[in-house]
DNA sequence: CTTTAACCCTGGAGGC
DNA sequence: TGCCTCCAGGGTTAAA
């Protein structure tokens, strides 16, 4: 289950593996991802080099001058290593590409959730793509300030959880590091997002960096060589998780049991403890905004 | 506009 | 042992 952490280790391998390589072969065995891989895109992608790789959100962006960019989404189930030349191809491989330095980047995804979409663009102009248009900031980036957080929050019925999880704010937080940054920013998931308050977005900030900073670095140490290895794929994100998965065990915290629930179809798990429900404060908003209707 | 739910797909787990 | 059902996940799309 590929999140932000395990994207941005993939596409670390990718640059180290196969950056500024001419690409020698793109073979496609599988079309039918989330949507088809147009059958021209190989012979599109002849004579390039892979000059680049760069991440928005969850997406890759491979980018072969002179011709474009190649959107490269992971699905929830997908993986890109790396595969000795001419080696067979298991069950669910479905793309390769195929470099001057010998390198062969394999696509694999059995759930085929995943996407590679061709965009006849450099990446720098890739953000104009509709899939890429609506995306929140980065949570890296300077941008992601404790106003940005509010003012996407602000009048929101929408449970904060599924506020975060839609992508719109802040990309970047998928269904198990939304639990886990909410249950480190002790914010209840259920809370509606537009009643989150400052001190709790505040909070929130710091908790979804820290959140996806120690996975990275998990996932560094751990997963070194990501692309290049056929380890368990996320298998170390357990090893932190505080909350995620562990309904009916104590909070690491409190020992008080941790709950599961389901949102917009989704499990989520939070501490009833740690996290509490905060009362909403109709009075206080309309005596600060008289003008409002 | 906002919000909700269905859908795409397969492997694995659990029930019988 | 096998067959059935259910669940997990991201994110787009259609519907309410």
């Amino acid at each position: 289950m590929p999140e932000l952490p395990e994207v941005e280790t993939t596409r670390r391998g990718i640059v180290s593996m196969a950056q500024a390589q001419p690409l020698v072969e793109m073979t496609v065995r599988e079309r039918r991802l989330r949507w088809p891989i147009a059958p021209t895109l190989p012979s599109a992608l002849a004579e390039t080099t892979l000059v680049d790789c760069h991440r928005r959100g969850k997406y890759l962006l491979m980018r072969f001058d002179p011709a474009g960019t190649l959107l490269v989404h992971l699905g929830m189930s997908g993986s890109i290593r790396t595969v000795p030349v001419d080696s067979l191809w298991r069950a669910h491989d479905h793309v390769q590409w195929h470099f001057a330095n010998g390198t062969c980047l394999r696509y694999h995804d059995p759930r085929r959730f995943g996407a590679i979409i061709w965009h006849p663009a450099a990446a720098g102009q890739a953000t104009e793509h509709p899939l890429l248009a609506r995306l929140g900031v980065e949570p890296f980036d300077a941008a992601f300030t404790v106003d940005h957080l509010l003012a996407g929050l602000k009048g929101k019925k929408v449970a904060i959880k599924q506020a975060l999880l839609a992508g719109h704010i802040v990309v970047g937080v998928g269904n198990i590091y939304a639990s886990e940054s909410l249950f480190r920013a002790r914010v209840h998931p259920q809370q509606a997002a537009g009643e989150v308050s400052k001190p709790q977005a505040a909070r929130l900030v710091v908790a979804i960096r820290e959140t996806l900073t120690d996975a990275l670095d998990s996932g560094g140490s751990t997963l070194r060589d990501y692309v290049n290895s056929s380890g368990e794929p996320g298998a170390y994100f357990t090893l932190h998780a505080a909350v995620y998965e562990k309904q009916d065990k104590p909070c690491p915290v409190c020992e008080r049991k941790i709950r599961r629930v389901v949102q917009g179809q989704r499990a989520t798990y939070f501490c009833p403890g740690c996290q509490r429900l905060r009362k909403p404060n109709p009075a206080r908003k309309t005596a600060n905004n008289p003008k409002k209707p």
